[in-house]
DNA sequence: GCATGATATATCGAGGCGATATATCGGACC
DNA sequence: GGTCCGATATATCGCCTCGATATATCATGC
């Protein structure tokens, strides 16, 4: 992944669920994720440290590391708790619909989409719908205008883009059915 | 996109066809790759120094852009010409075959197969399946492990991350069952 | 005892990206 | 003729990501 800003959401959403070190953050957000996308430390530890310059997360002072036996753990650990900040922060981002669009950003947001209320959600999903149809469209109307300048391979690229770009439409659109579903039936029950 | 040594093969690839200045080459990229992906100045110009800087390309001296009417254009041009260490450079990192399972990687290769042999195509097509198979193996276990742990949203996402990657190897597939044919069809028109 | 691997934090350098600065050129508009 | 604008063209800055690496400590097994 590349873009910036890419682990404060995720970071603050794991905060918020329990106080966690870096260690564990990064497990988590394997779990989460699948298992690709492994966060990397050099990207991991300078945004808690961020996050904590900017009071969005604090840390916790461990009860002592107590050197003795009793101590489960004398290993060193920083732990870091979401501060109420961070928790403004985490819904300002979230909610934000600029940033939707990029499949990264989306696949984060929609790890998180149980803490948005139903119209937010919606919001994003036409956003990041709206985005694919866009990007559809250029590729039509750029194989229009470059078609006989390409080779086979290139062209199988493109058509296999196109594809894809399709599927993730079709998926997006499932997610807005299923999603209008759950905002009538409250209603619907009581008809 | 974000992984290290992206522009390298590609613009070698496209000046291997004529030279070219900054501006255009990107363009060109553009066109090549669908209408997204636009290769950012911040990467374009740096590439191109470190590749001067290598030998791989050489700034070609415009015929004096000549202070007068008769110049088509008397704005500043920095043409780039390849060199033979960078046509070697090319065939070097065209046919590596360690950096093909990386998505943007592998399109860009792609984007130039017609200058590799079959062997090398098949070469880099079975590495880049053999990766996607490896990773949906890993999205079925890992989902093993969560299955109870993720919410609905999560795990529509990585319900859609399999089939887009199981479509993914379905395309591998066709162009390894062409590259195939393309072999035998030589001996077969014979036959 | 002592090797090994998991846990845990941290930093470095290379490189990508978005934004921005700067300048020239070709046309459109009046 | 003047002037504004958008396309052409090169370049750099700062922030961020990433892969690699360094450095410990702890748990387990032998």
């Amino acid at each position: 992944m590349k873009h910036a800003g890419m682990l404060e959401l995720p970071v603050l959403g794991l905060l918020k669920e329990r106080s966690m070190h870096g260690y564990e953050l990064r497990k988590q957000l394997g779990a989460m994720l699948g298992p690709f996308w492994q966060v990397s430390w050099g990207s991991l530890y300078p945004t808690l440290r961020r996050l904590a310059r900017s009071g969005a997360v604090e840390k916790v002072l461990e009860p002592s590391p107590r050197r003795g036996r009793t101590a489960t753990s004398g290993r060193r650990k920083n732990v870091y708790r979401i501060t109420s900040e961070g928790e403004r922060l985490f819904t300002e981002l979230l909610e934000e619909t600029a940033a939707a669009v990029d499949a990264e950003h989306f696949t984060l947001k929609l790890a998180f989409f149980r803490y948005l209320k139903p119209e937010a959600r919606l919001a994003l999903l036409e956003r990041r719908r709206a985005y694919l149809q866009d990007k559809l469209e250029k590729f039509k109307e750029n194989l229009r205008e470059y078609r006989e300048r390409i080779d086979g391979y290139t062209l199988s690229l493109q058509r296999h883009g196109m594809a894809s770009t399709e599927s993730d439409i079709a998926w997006i659109d499932e997610l807005i059915t299923k999603e209008r579903g759950l905002e009538a039936s409250p209603k619907t029950t009581n008809a």
